[in-house]
DNA sequence: CGGCCTCGAGTTCC
DNA sequence: CTCGAGGCCG
C-alpha cells in the first residue's frame, strides 16, 4: 500500500496553510497543528524518499515557522499606549498630567511632542558602537522575535551611524511599514504575474518581516520611521524632541509629522490637521501620538501597568461599513453568562471579512437599539475586534422588533435570571451542558492546563459523544477511543493522550485557574495557590481566611468557599487528585526567587536577631506576618524554646523553619 | 465614599 | 481589545 496520496494531500494542506500564514498573515491553523502535519509528511518521506518532491514544504528551510525565530528580550519593555478617542479625552489626559505633575511638585506647564501614529509594526533596534546589531518585533512588550536578517533588508534602516563617537549601546524604537504607492505597485506586479494580491499594507509588512528567507523580505518595499530611544549609554537627553533630533542626525528616519507644542490647544489643533492630511499621506496612519516632552516630567509621571502616564494615542475614528443584521443569537459562557452576538451579512471592514460581532448584553443591544433585519454600522474596535455601532434607522424594515433575552437557557431550558444590579443574564444551572463544555474548553486552554493537541474542536466532539463531561474525564480518555473518531490518525491520538497525561504536572496555580471558580482568574488563582499551598487547606478554609489573600475581598472569597462547598465540585477535586493531577505547590515554587509575596509567616521562640528585624526582612520580601498559626500559615519560624505554636503547626502540617531555614529562604528570594 | 487600578471574562478573524 | 466589577487607597 502506498502513502503517495496521503503525502500529496499533506503537501497541499501545508501549502495552503503556509499561504494563509505568510501571504495573508491570517493563519488557518495553530502552530501545533501545522507542526503535526509537517512532521507526518516528514516521516512519510523518510520512509519512502521517492515521495519527496522538490516543492515539498519539508524542503523549505525552516518551514516550521513557529520555531524559526529566536526570542529576544528587550532591554527596556516596549510599552503600549492609552487611547484618547476624542478631544475631551485628550483634554482629560492633559488635565491628569498637570494634576500628577503638581502632586510631584512640578508646577511648570508641560510641553508636548506630537507624532503621526504609523499603522505598521513596532520593532526595536539595537546598535552597538554605532553598528546595527540586531532587531526584534515587539512581541508581548517584554520579549519579541529576532528578525535581524529581515530588518537588514530594509533600505532606509542605517546599518551604522558613521559616528566614531557612537555610544556603546543604543536601543531604538520604530515602526516598519509599506508605503501605499509601493504596496499598490507590488500588487499590480503580482496580479500581472497571476499571483494573489495582498489585502492591506500593515498585514503584508507583518508577514514580510516574518519571512523565513531574507531574500523574500528584500523584495518587499518595507520602510521605517523611528520614534523613540529605549536605552542609551552615556548620552542624556532633557527632552523627547532632542532624542529624536539625535536619532535623525545619525541617519535614522524620523517622520516629518513631528512637532512641539506649548499648549494642549495646539496639540488638539495638530490632531485635527493631521487628520485632514491623512488621506493624502503616502502611508497609512491611525492616529496621533502625544508625548510629554521633558524627560524629567516623564519620569515624574511614571506608568500604570503597561501604559506610560506621559503619553497617549489620539485615535482617528475607525473605518466603518454597513451591513444587514441577520440574526441575534445567544451563547452561554462558562460562568453561565448569556452572551448575545450578531450574525451579520459578510462585509469587508478594514481588509477583513466580518460575519459575527459580540453584542455583550441585553442592555447594550437596547442602548444601541439594533434589531434583527436592521442595516447596521460595523467597525473594528482598535482596528481589530468587529463591533456593531448602531442601526441605520432610515433603513429599518417594517415590523422589526426589539431584541429580548430568552427566558429559558438556550442550552438547558432552565429559567434565566438577571441578578439585581448586574448587567448579565445568567443560567444558574451548574449542570447546564453549555457551561460544562465551556468549562472543559477553559480547562484545556493555554493559561490553564495547556493541553496541546486537544483544542476546542476535539473537546466539543468528545463532549457531544458523551466521552467527557467533566475535566477529570479527560484523564480517562484512551488512545483507542480517539482513533475511533473519524479523521483521527494514530499519531495524533497518541500525541493527544500523551499531552493530557503530561498536563497532570502543571503548577497548582494553573490547575486551580482551570477549575473555573467564578472571579478566580490567572492572577488570583496563583495568589491563592501560593497562600494555601494545597487544595486540602484551601477547601478547608473559611471565607475570612480566603480573604486574607492579597487582592481577594469578600466577594471573591465567598465565591471560592461556595465553589468548594458544592458536592459536585468537591467530587471533581477528589477525582482529579486520585487521577494524579497536581493540586499542591511544588517545593521549587515555595522557594522561587522573589516569591514570598502572599506567603504567611508566624514567628515563635527566641531568635538570635531582634524579632522586629526578621519581620521587616520577611515583609520586605513580600511575606506577611501573622500572630497565630492557622491553616493559612505557610511557615512557622521557630526559634529556641518554641511552645504551643510549634505543637499546633505540627498538628496542622504547617511547614516549620528554624532560624537557618528562614535566612536561607530570605536569601533565595533576594 | 469616590476614584483609580487591576483583574476577569468573553471575543473575531483565518 | 474592551467592558464591567472587585479591591483598595486616600
Amino acid at each position: 500500500m502506498s502513502d503517495a496520496p496521503r503525502a500529496a494531500e499533506l503537501r497541499e494542506l501545508l501549502r495552503r496553510h503556509n499561504h494563509a500564514y505568510h501571504v495573508l498573515d491570517q493563519p488557518t491553523v495553530d502552530d501545533a497543528t501545522y507542526d503535526l502535519l509537517l512532521r507526518e509528511l516528514q516521516s512519510l518521506e523518510e520512509a519512502d524518499p521517492a515521495l519527496r518532491t522538490a516543492d515539498s514544504p519539508t524542503q523549505r528551510v525552516g518551514a516550521a515557522a513557529s520555531t524559526a525565530f529566536a526570542e529576544i528580550a528587550h532591554l527596556q519593555p516596549m510599552l503600549s499606549l492609552a487611547n484618547a478617542r476624542d478631544i475631551d479625552e485628550l483634554v482629560a489626559f492633559h488635565e491628569r498630567v498637570v494634576r500628577l505633575l503638581a502632586a510631584a511638585g512640578i508646577d511648570e506647564p508641560p510641553t508636548y511632542v506630537t507624532e503621526a501614529k504609523i499603522d505598521g509594526l513596532a520593532i526595536s533596534l539595537l546598535y552597538r558602537d554605532g553598528v546595527f546589531e540586531r532587531g526584534a518585533t515587539r512581541g508581548n512588550g517584554e520579549v519579541g522575535e529576532d528578525v535581524t536578517a529581515n530588518l537588514r533588508t530594509v533600505r532606509t534602516l542605517p546599518l551604522s551611524f558613521g559616528d566614531p563617537q557612537a555610544p556603546t549601546l543604543v536601543e531604538v524604537r520604530g515602526e516598519i511599514y509599506i508605503p501605499r504607492a509601493a504596496f499598490d505597485r507590488m500588487n499590480d506586479e503580482r496580479a500581472a504575474h497571476g499571483l494573489p494580491v495582498y489585502m492591506n499594507p500593515r498585514n503584508t509588512a507583518a508577514g514580510s518581516l516574518r519571512q523565513i528567507d531574507p531574500r523574500q523580505t528584500a523584495t518587499r518595499p518595507l520602510a521605517l520611521w523611528c520614534y523613540a530611544v529605549g536605552v542609551l549609554d552615556g548620552v542624556a537627553f532633557a527632552s523627547h524632541h532632542e532624542a529624536l533630533a539625535w536619532l535623525g542626525a545619525r541617519g535614522l528616519p524620523i517622520n516629518p509629522l513631528t512637532a512641539v507644542h506649548r499648549s494642549i490647544e495646539s496639540v488638539v489643533a495638530e490632531c485635527a490637521r493631521i487628520g485632514e492630511l491623512r488621506p493624502s499621506l503616502p502611508y497609512d496612519i491611525d492616529g496621533v501620538v502625544v508625548k510629554v516632552d521633558a524627560i524629567a516630567m516623564q519620569q515624574a509621571l511614571g506608568s500604570v501597568g503597561r501604559d506610560p502616564r506621559w503619553a497617549v494615542a489620539f485615535k482617528f475614528p475607525a473605518t466603518t461599513r454597513t451591513t444587514r443584521l441577520l440574526d441575534i443569537r445567544v451563547n452561554v459562557g462558562r460562568t453561565g453568562a448569556l452572551n448575545p452576538y450578531a450574525v451579520l451579512e459578510a462585509v469587508e471592514v478594514g481588509g477583513v471579512t466580518v460575519r459575527m460581532a459580540t453584542l455583550h448584553n441585553e442592555e447594550d443591544i437596547h442602548r444601541k437599539d439594533v434589531r434583527v433585519g436592521d442595516t447596521v454600522i460595523v467597525q473594528r474596535a482598535g482596528d481589530v475586534i468587529p463591533q456593531v455601532v448602531g442601526p441605520v434607522l432610515d433603513l429599518r424594515p417594517d415590523g422589526a422588533v426589539p431584541f429580548a433575552m430568552p427566558e429559558r437557557c438556550p442550552a438547558c431550558s432552565e429559567p434565566i435570571v438577571k441578578p439585581d444590579g448586574e448587567v448579565q443574564h445568567r443560567c444558574l444551572n451548574l449542570r447546564c451542558p453549555s457551561r460544562g463544555l465551556e468549562l472543559l474548553r477553559h480547562f484545556v486552554s493555554r493559561g490553564a492546563l495547556d493541553i496541546e493537541g486537544v483544542g476546542d474542536k476535539l473537546v466539543a466532539r468528545l463532549f457531544e459523544l458523551g466521552l467527557i463531561a467533566r475535566p477529570s474525564d479527560l484523564y480517562r480518555i484512551t488512545q483507542e477511543q480517539l482513533e475511533g473518531l473519524d479523521g483521527f490518525k494514530e499519531r495524533s491520538a497518541a500525541n493527544a493522550v500523551a499531552s493530557i497525561a503530561a498536563s497532570r504536572g502543571r503548577p497548582f496555580g494553573r490547575v486551580l485557574f482551570g477549575l473555573g471558580i467564578p472571579h478566580v482568574g490567572e492572577v488570583i488563582a496563583q495568589a491563592v495557590a501560593r497562600h494555601f499551598g494545597t487544595v486540602d487547606r484551601l477547601a478547608a478554609a473559611s471565607a475570612q481566611e480566603v480573604a486574607d489573600v492579597e487582592g481577594v475581598g469578600s466577594v471573591i472569597a465567598e465565591a471560592v468557599v461556595g465553589w468548594f462547598a458544592d458536592a459536585d465540585n468537591a467530587a471533581l477535586v477528589a477525582d482529579l487528585v486520585a487521577l494524579g493531577v497536581n493540586l499542591e505547590l511544588g517545593a521549587d515554587e515555595r522557594l522561587a526567587v522573589g516569591h514570598l509575596t502572599g506567603t504567611a509567616f508566624v514567628i515563635t521562640g527566641t531568635l538570635s536577631v531582634p524579632r522586629a528585624e526578621l519581620e521587616a526582612r520577611i515583609v520586605a520580601a513580600g511575606g506577611k506576618i501573622a500572630g497565630s498559626v492557622s491553616a493559612c500559615t505557610d511557615y512557622l519560624v521557630a526559634g529556641e524554646a518554641a511552645g504551643s505554636k510549634l505543637a499546633k503547626a505540627t498538628r496542622l502540617g504547617v511547614a516549620v523553619l528554624d532560624e537557618a531555614g528562614i535566612v536561607q529562604l530570605l536569601a533565595a528570594s533576594a
